[in-house]
DNA sequence: AGCTATTCATAAGT
DNA sequence: TACTTATGAATAGCT
């Protein structure tokens, strides 16, 4: 290594066209390509999508990359981009075809949903190895401590919604009371206590803590998804 | 700037696995979707490929790059990959009156059990209250019993199926080494140590204990089915 | 959405 | 083709 030649190995960002020199474009092809794809099955991995990759080089040869079935993939993406434009009438024959196919593909993806449901519920385990189960376990302890973390994080929340709802009960109350107080023409009141018996009597501005009532105050309705199943 | 605070902005390379947090996950993929989508158009300007790159968030938004027709570059790779059959051809007309309004159907139902399936598994819990969670926690803790047992249910059999056959082996062995020694013409041979290397040498009858070796003896084949999702 | 420290990708060279 | 290394680019974690 002679350090004295070069000041930078790399010169500078390249521009992005077309590298006219045969043997450089085809290092750079290589090179670029493998990272494309190790890009895109990071971001597949990492952020759970589905993706397909398809590259031709300039000689013709083929590369292809999906995280699923790039069947499934380019089908899918022909349902939905055909949305805004009708090309089953744009090209007859040829949406006849994606249609038909499509159900096949639908009733297989359904098959492997429900299928996968089940297991998930712990049912239908037969075909799975040690691997499988394994595998399976862990998604569901991943899946379960989700579920708990989002129901005690919404359960303290609705906490704290209701103690602060509470203090201003309290207050509205304690104002309430030195208003009456105040009339001293009107017949004898009784104090309302009823309304924030749970308070502390000590200080009546301190947060009413009703966490007890919350189950039956607060019970939302369910959503026809999991319930029926 | 606080630069005390943190000793590094970016803590250390992250490991390739799905991200938990959902909102970490999708900025993650806001980021590295396009950072994605320009080396893909880098590399077909610089080394003049042709590419077809589509992206399916996990929400189920579209994302699609292609360096010329996407058509085009599907078309072109169904013909390099797909030499075997002309599936263009094999359905001409069929079912396509018939296949609409079920595929409009089947389309609602993969949309309820693809949410379900995501609820199994701690995501998109948004529209549950407690109730709903409650229940969803029920199931999932249900699931995971049911998964845990047929795991260790499957872990013992395999190790007393093992054991038995080990202790069949431990006699066969015996077995062979009496008829050895009462063939005194024979050269001498060496007692088969190795059958049964792991059995305890102060009782052979005991079943052999290989509990160690399960996993690399009866790994079975994992289906395709929950791996890859 | 914006900012940096850090990791990652890679152009040029051997 | 593979390896090296300095540099530019991408991005994780934080506001």
């Amino acid at each position: 290594m002679s350090f004295g030649l070069y000041f930078r190995m790399t010169r500078k960002r390249i521009q992005i066209k077309k590298i006219d020199n045969v043997a450089a474009r085809q290092v750079t092809f290589s090179k670029r390509r493998r990272g494309l794809f190790k890009k895109a099955h990071e971001l597949s991995v990492l952020c759970d999508a589905e993706i397909a990759l398809i590259v031709f080089s300039t000689t013709g040869k083929l590369f292809d990359y999906s995280s699923a079935s790039m069947e499934k993939v380019i089908e899918r993406r022909n349902q939905q981009s055909g949305k805004g434009i009708d090309r089953a009438v744009t090209s007859p024959y040829h949406g006849l075809q994606v249609g038909s196919r499509t159900c096949v593909m639908l009733r297989k993806e359904m098959a492997e949903k429900t299928h996968q449901l089940r297991q998930l519920k712990g049912e239908e385990l037969q075909g799975l190895g040690y691997e499988g189960l394994n595998h399976l376990e862990k998604l569901v302890e991943g899946g379960l401590r989700r579920v708990t973390e989002t129901k005690d994080e919404r359960f303290f929340k609705e906490i704290s919604t209701l103690k602060m709802k509470g203090a201003e009960l309290v207050e509205e109350n304690q104002q309430l009371k030195q208003q009456m107080e105040n009339l001293p023409h009107m017949v004898h009141v009784q104090p309302s206590e009823s309304i924030a018996h749970a308070g502390s009597s000590e200080n009546p501005i301190q947060p009413y803590d009703n966490s007890q009532d919350i189950s039956l105050t607060l019970g939302l309705a369910f959503p026809n998804s999991l319930l029926k199943g």
